[in-house]
DNA sequence: TAAACATTGTGATACAAAGCACACACTGGT
DNA sequence: ACCAGTGTGTGCTTTGTATCACAATGTTTA
């Protein structure tokens, strides 16, 4: 143990590449794995093969953020795994508001995966007065003109989108003016978001459009 | 270079990149819109516009394909439409089968947004016989030892994975040993697939995980 | 303690995608 | 019939991303 003092390169400035952000929740997931798996050290091999993907790049890859493995062993599982959390915000709950109480939102209110991860609903809206007061999962549905007052009383970062196509683009508009700088969209259609807000969309139709070209 | 001879790359072999593809049923949603408010002709610019990015990108784009649009003019929106839905295979209808019939399975086969854009579900299947013989949406759930079976049958190309994620591996194990080739997936694991077949995932805490990192 | 082995972190290199900029082609007005 | 205006298609340049390949550093074995 001669030298662990290594304050490097990290507090460089040159931005990460968004591709590679994209990249570190996948790596978290298989930690996971590992770890419940019992594993204690995963090398940037093992992580490349259960990825499809190649060792040297889950190596740059984590370069971009520090040195977390070990020569002629690997990466650390519990280690790792808490460093890309926190390194990803994912270290603490966010809470998220659902825009939409139709078919769809009921469903993604009721999906039992955010809460493990530290995504809570904490709010719902709704455009229509016909579901406003109505209650769903504990959730009463409010009216969207009270969005902004909720954001900030709620501590919401993020605004997941549920409403039909029609209604989208108002109710972006809604959040974004809201404060809400990161958005999850199930609506079918691109959005227009000022610069610095985050939209991330859902879209399994678009998923099979590109995929039938392949089988034709 | 006075050669105007331009039968050219056409028929060239260069694979078109997958981010390329991927982006073509954009321009298909978007032509729709411009469809539907009379519009019948767009330009690069417009096209760029709604969709964030450069028109230059989407001219390249389309030039992979072939020389659509006018000079001085644009591109015919029908005709554009109807030429990227014959590139991407759309301009048919493609059977799909769902396996996993739980709530989320459930939501999938009734979701209305598949239908119009010509994917219909003509199967569904379950591992689990406590499901298997219900009726959800017209459709009787069958065991997933008759997978390889009704997929020759009924000419399924499509598998849309709807179980929990301690069955995803197995089942599509069991879709590509049925001759399936690409899947819809919306377990969160990255699956092993071999080469050839093409698998999209829907996940929607993927997408918040990489998005905190922008508001940390 | 030393030698054989494993695996990281990273500069250099190769590959891929995006954007620029302009010749060319079409349109519409006079 | 010409000219001004507009917008495509594409070669070239720039930017971005992935991969290679190896020195450095750790582990294991004897």
């Amino acid at each position: 143990m001669t030298n662990l003092n290594n304050t490097d390169n990290l507090g460089s400035d040159i931005p990460v590449p968004e591709v590679v952000i994209q990249r570190l929740p996948l790596y978290v997931r298989v930690l996971m794995q590992f770890s419940s798996a019992g594993e204690k050290v995963i090398s940037s091999e093992q992580l490349g093969t259960r990825l499809q993907m190649t060792p040297a790049q889950i190596r740059k890859d984590l370069s971009y953020f520090g040195r977390f493995g070990k020569q002629g062993r690997g990466y650390d599982v519990a280690m790792l795994e808490r460093q890309l959390r926190e390194i990803l915000g994912l270290d603490r709950m966010w809470n998220a508001a659902v825009v939409g109480m139709g078919r769809l939102g009921r469903a993604v209110v009721s999906y039992p995966g955010f809460a493990p991860e530290g995504f809570k609903i904490s709010a719902v809206f709704d455009t229509s007065n016909a579901i406003v007061g109505k209650t769903f999962s504990d959730l009463r549905v409010q009216s969207i003109s009270q969005l902004t007052e909720s954001v900030k009383e709620l501590d919401i970062k993020i605004g997941i989108v549920t409403v039909p196509i029609n209604h989208a683009q108002e109710v972006i508009d809604a959040l974004v003016e809201a404060g809400i700088k990161s958005i999850l969209n199930y609506a079918p259609l691109s959005p227009q978001v000022p610069e610095g807000v985050t939209v991330r969309g859902i879209d399994p139709v678009l998923s099979l459009q590109s995929m039938t070209y392949y089988i034709r």
